[in-house]
DNA sequence: CAGTGAGCGAGCTTCCGCTTGACTT
C-alpha cells in the first residue's frame, strides 16, 4: 500500500519533488497528455453534440497501465499537473482513465519547484475545475475540426499530404506577406555626408572628430551643390549638449526569448535550442524550458541577490518583478533560470555550456541596476551653409547590468554614436580634413528567421511554448517554406569626396542583401496561403486565435457552454468547407507571363505534378505545349517572361570530355552536369546552368570524383559493386545501391570480402523477417 | 538522388498541445 501517490507531467520534475517530500510520497509522471482524440473520422461525434472520442494512443498505453497499478495501490492520489488549461485537462483525463474516486483524489498546483511551494500546495488541495477542462476540450476540438477539415480540401484542390491549421497557416501567411513586401519594395537612395575634422587639444595633441550632416541629400546634384559650398568654409562648434539616460535589463528568459537570443547570440536553430535546454533541464541545471512566464521564485531572487552582491557589489543589485506582456500567457511555470544560481558554469558539452551561460547572465542581469548613460551631441556650424554637422557620442557612467549581459537586436544597425567623443569646447574652431558623401540605399523589410517568426507568433498570441519549435519544423516539412542562405547582389553606388579643396566622384561596388538562415516561402506555400485566404480568411486571420481565446476564457469561468461555442463556430465553418469543396476549381496558381517573341506562343507558369513549371504554348492548341521546371528559388509570383524563356534552353550540350558529351540539365535536386550517365550537381549560388561552360563543368566532375575517392575505405577485386565507405554516421558498406551498417566491434579497415557478404546476408534476412 | 507534366483510381496524408525517448545506412 502506498500512502500518497503524486502524479506530475514531467519525469525530471517527479525526481526533484520526490526528494522534497520524503518516503511517505511516491511521485510518478504521466509524460504529458495521456489520451487524445481518435484519428479516425475526426474523433468527434458531430451529431452527438460534439462528443469527443478519446483514446489512449499506443505509445501511452504502458504509462497508463503502470499508473493504474500505482493508483489502485494508493490511499490518496495527488494530481499535480500544471496549473493551466492543458494541465487541468490532464488531471481530468487521469481521473477518467485511472477511474479515480473523488474521496481519495486531490488536485494540487504549484508554479515553482521549491519545497515551500509544494508543501503549501499540499496544504491547499482543491477539486478539478471542470470549466477549465471544458475550455481545453473546446480548444482541442476546434483545432481538430479546423485541421482535419481544411487539410483534405488541400489534398483535393491542390496536392496530397498538405496541411492547414490554426497556427501553422498563420505562420506561413506571415512569411508570404513579408515576401510580397520585399518583392514590391523599391529601394531609394540618399547621400549620407560625413566630415572628418582635425584640431589640436590643450595639451598640444592632434585629435580628430567625425560628424554627420544633419540631413541626407536625395540627389547627386544637391550633394555636389552642398560640397561646393563647403570649399573654404569655416567650421565652429556652436553647441554641446549632454543628455543623461538609463537602460534597463530585459526580463528573465521565456521559451520564446530564449529561442531568439540563442539564435542571435549563438546561432542556434529553434529546435536546437530546445534540445540543448531539455538536456540542461533533465540534468537538473535549469528550470523548465517550456514556459511563458518571466517570474522568478522568491527563493531564486534571494540567491541572485547574494550572487550579485558577492560578485559585483551592493550597488549593482536591483530586485525587480517583471510582468508578462505576451497575449494568452498561462504562466504555469517560472521563467527559465539556473536551478542553482551560485553555479556560474557547469559541466557539459560546448553547446550546453554556452546556453547555460546565456541563461545565467540573463537571469542575473535581470536583477541588476539600470545602466547610466550620457549621450553627447556636438553641433558644428558651417559658415557657408545652413545645415549643421552633428557628432554624437555615448559614455557609460555606470555600467549596472551591462557588466553582465546585453540583449542583441535583430536589425543590423550601423555602428553609430557608440564611441566616446574627444574633449571639445564651445566656439572652438575646427579644420575640415575631408568630407565624404556616400550613396546609401534604404534596406528592404527584413525576412524572418525561425526565431523572429516565433517572436511574431508570440506577439499575436498564436501557439504555445511547447509548439513553437514543432510548428517551425512542420511548415518546413510540408515544403511551404525553406530555411536557407542566399547570396546578395553587387550594386554600384556613387561616392563624392571633398579633400584639399577638390571634389572627386567615383563609383564603388557594394555587396548587399545576403541572407543567412532566413525563411523563404516556396511556391506551394504561396499557393496554399492564397487559397486559404480566398476561402477561409476568417480563420487564417491574425486575430482569430485572440478571438477564440476570449471565448475559451468565458468557458473557463462558466459563462459559456463549450459545445455551444463550438456549434456556433462549426455550423458556419462547415458550410464554407462544403461550398469550397463543391465550387472551387483545382488550384494550380497559374500565371500568364506573355508571348514568346520568337514563336509567338503563350507562356505560363504554374504548379505541375512534380513542382512548379513553365509552359510554352496553349494546351488548347493542336501542338502539345513544352514544359520546363522552374529553378529552385524562382517563384511563380515574380518570375519574368525573360527568365521563363531561359528555362527552355535546358538541357544544353556544352562540349565533350573524355570523348563523351557534357549535358547541363535541371533535375529534381537542382541543376546538374550529366556525363557518361553520371550526375554532378552545380554549386548553388555560384554556377548558373544557363551560362556555365565546359571548363567549369569538367572542374566539377573532377571535384566530385576526388570527393568520392576520399569516401572509399576499401574496394574488392571480387566485386566492383561492393564498397566500404565513410558516411555521415560513420563507415558503412554499400552494395547494389543499398547500404549496410557495420557492427561496432568490427574494424572497417580490416573487413574482408567474405565478412562484408556475411553482414549483407544477415541484414537482408533480418529485414525480411521484419516485413 | 536526377529525363517526367494524359487520366483514372485505391489508399494514404492532416490539427494543436502536453511530454520524452529512439537512434540513424
Amino acid at each position: 500500500m502506498i500512502e500518497n501517490l503524486v502524479i506530475v507531467e514531467s519525469p525530471a520534475k517527479a525526481k526533484t519533488i520526490e526528494k522534497f517530500l520524503g518516503k511517505d510520497y511516491t511521485v510518478q509522471s504521466c509524460f504529458g497528455h495521456i489520451r487524445d482524440l481518435a484519428k479516425k473520422n475526426l474523433g468527434i461525434e458531430i451529431k452527438n453534440n460534439y462528443q469527443p472520442q478519446y483514446i489512449v494512443s499506443d505509445d501511452k498505453k504502458k504509462v497508463v497501465s503502470e499508473l493504474k497499478k500505482y493508483a489502485t495501490d494508493s490511499r490518496i492520489v495527488w494530481l499535480a499537473s500544471d496549473e493551466d488549461r492543458e494541465g487541468e485537462a490532464i488531471a481530468w483525463h487521469l481521473c477518467e482513465v485511472l477511474k479515480l474516486k473523488p474521496e481519495n483524489t486531490r488536485r494540487i498546483v504549484f508554479h515553482e519547484i521549491t519545497e515551500n511551494a509544494i508543501r503549501q500546495a499540499i496544504r491547499e488541495p482543491r477539486g478539478i475545475n471542470k470549466n477549465l477542462v471544458n475550455a481545453q476540450q473546446a480548444r482541442r476540438v476546434l483545432d481538430r475540426l479546423v485541421g482535419f477539415e481544411l487539410s483534405p480540401i488541400l489534398w483535393k484542390k491542390i496536392q496530397p499530404a498538405l496541411s492547414a491549421g490554426r497556427v501553422q497557416s498563420v505562420a506561413v501567411r506571415l512569411l508570404v506577406e513579408r515576401e510580397r513586401e520585399i518583392i514590391s519594395f523599391k529601394a531609394s537612395s540618399a547621400y549620407r555626408v560625413v566630415a572628418l575634422f582635425l584640431f589640436t587639444d590643450e595639451a598640444g595633441e592632434k585629435k580628430s572628430l567625425k560628424a554627420e550632416l544633419s540631413e541626407r541629400f536625395p540627389t547627386r546634384e544637391e550633394t555636389l551643390d552642398f560640397l561646393g559650398k563647403c570649399i573654404r568654409a569655416n567650421y565652429k562648434i556652436i553647441g554641446i549638449s549632454t543628455r543623461p539616460s538609463t537602460k534597463s535589463p530585459a526580463p528573465p528568459f521565456t521559451t520564446s526569448t530564449l529561442q531568439q537570443e540563442a539564435s542571435r547570440k549563438l546561432g542556434f536553430s529553434v529546435s536546437q535550442t530546445m534540445s540543448v535546454a531539455q538536456r540542461l533541464y533533465e540534468s537538473g541545471k535549469i528550470t523548465y524550458m517550456r514556459t511563458d512566464s518571466v517570474n522568478l521564485s522568491n527563493l531564486a531572487l534571494g540567491t541572485v541577490k547574494k550572487v550579485i552582491e558577492q560578485e559585483y557589489g551592493d550597488k549593482y543589485v536591483k530586485i525587480r518583478k517583471f510582468k508578462t506582456k505576451s497575449k494568452g500567457a498561462q504562466e504555469a511555470h517560472e521563467a527559465i533560470r539556473p536551478t542553482f544560481i551560485a553555479n556560474k558554469d557547469i559541466q557539459g558539452n560546448v553547446q550546453e555550456k554556452r546556453l547555460y551561460d546565456l541563461i545565467w547572465k540573463r537571469t542575473v542581469a535581470s536583477q541588476m541596476s539600470d545602466a547610466q548613460i550620457e549621450k553627447t551631441t556636438v553641433t558644428i556650424e558651417i559658415s557657408t551653409a545652413d545645415e549643421n554637422f552633428l557628432a554624437t557620442g555615448e559614455v557609460i557612467t555606470f555600467d549596472g547590468f551591462l557588466k553582465v549581459y546585453f540583449e542583441s537586436r535583430d536589425e543590423e544597425g550601423e555602428e553609430n554614436g557608440r564611441a566616446m567623443l574627444p574633449p571639445v569646447q564651445l566656439q572652438q574652431e575646427l579644420t575640415c580634413d575631408s568630407i565624404t558623401a556616400t550613396e546609401k540605399f534604404t534596406p528592404p523589410p527584413l525576412r524572418y528567421t525561425e526565431a523572429t517568426l516565433v517572436k511574431k507568433l508570440e506577439e499575436l498570441g498564436i501557439g504555445r511554448p511547447s509548439t513553437y519549435a514543432p510548428t517551425i519544423s512542420t511548415i518546413q516539412n510540408r515544403g511551404y517554406v525553406v530555411k536557407e542562405d542566399r547570396p546578395g547582389i553587387t550594386r554600384e553606388l556613387h561616392l563624392i569626396t571633398l579633400k584639399d579643396e577638390k571634389i572627386r566622384e567615383e563609383e564603388k561596388t557594394e555587396y548587399a542583401g545576403r541572407e543567412k538562415g532566413k525563411l523563404f516561402p516556396n511556391n506551394i506555400g504561396i499557393i496554399v496561403n492564397d487559397f486559404l485566404i480566398e476561402h477561409f480568411e476568417d480563420i487564417i486571420n491574425y486575430h482569430f486565435t485572440a478571438k477564440i481565446e476570449k471565448e475559451f476564457d468565458e468557458i473557463a469561468v462558466g459563462k459559456l457552454v463549450w459545445t455551444a461555442m463550438i456549434d456556433a463556430f462549426y455550423s458556419s465553418f462547415h458550410k464554407k468547407v462544403e461550398t469550397t469543396l463543391e465550387s472551387s476549381e483545382k488550384e494550380k496558381g497559374e500565371r500568364y507571363l506573355g508571348e514568346d517573341p520568337v514563336t509567338g506562343k503563350k507562356v505560363f507558369v504554374k504548379m505541375g505534378r512534380y513542382g512548379p513549371i513553365a509552359q510554352l504554348g496553349d494546351s488548347q492548341e493542336e501542338e502539345k505545349p513544352k514544359f520546363a521546371s522552374l529553378i529552385k528559388g524562382q517563384l511563380i509570383e515574380n518570375i519574368t517572361l525573360e527568365e521563363a524563356l531561359e528555362l527552355f534552353k535546358l538541357p544544353r550540350i556544352i562540349g565533350t570530355f573524355e570523348g563523351k558529351e557534357l549535358v547541363i540539365g535541371l533535375g529534381k535536386f537542382g541543376p546538374y552536369v550529366r556525363h557518361e550517365g553520371k550526375f554532378y550537381s552545380l554549386k548553388k549560388g555560384i554556377d548558373d546552368p544557363l551560362t556555365i561552360e565546359a571548363d567549369r563543368a569538367i572542374e566539377l566532375i573532377g571535384e566530385k570524383r576526388e570527393a568520392d575517392q576520399k569516401r572509399i575505405i576499401k574496394t574488392f577485386a571480387e566485386d566492383p559493386d561492393l564498397l566500404v565507405l565513410r558516411g555521415r554516421y560513420g563507415p558503412y558498406i554499400s552494395f547494389q545501391k543499398k547500404n549496410y551498417k557495420i557492427p561496432r566491434k568490427m574494424d572497417p579497415e580490416k573487413l574482408g570480402y567474405s565478412d562484408c557478404k556475411e553482414i549483407i546476408e544477415r541484414h537482408d534476412k533480418s529485414g525480411k523477417s521484419k516485413n
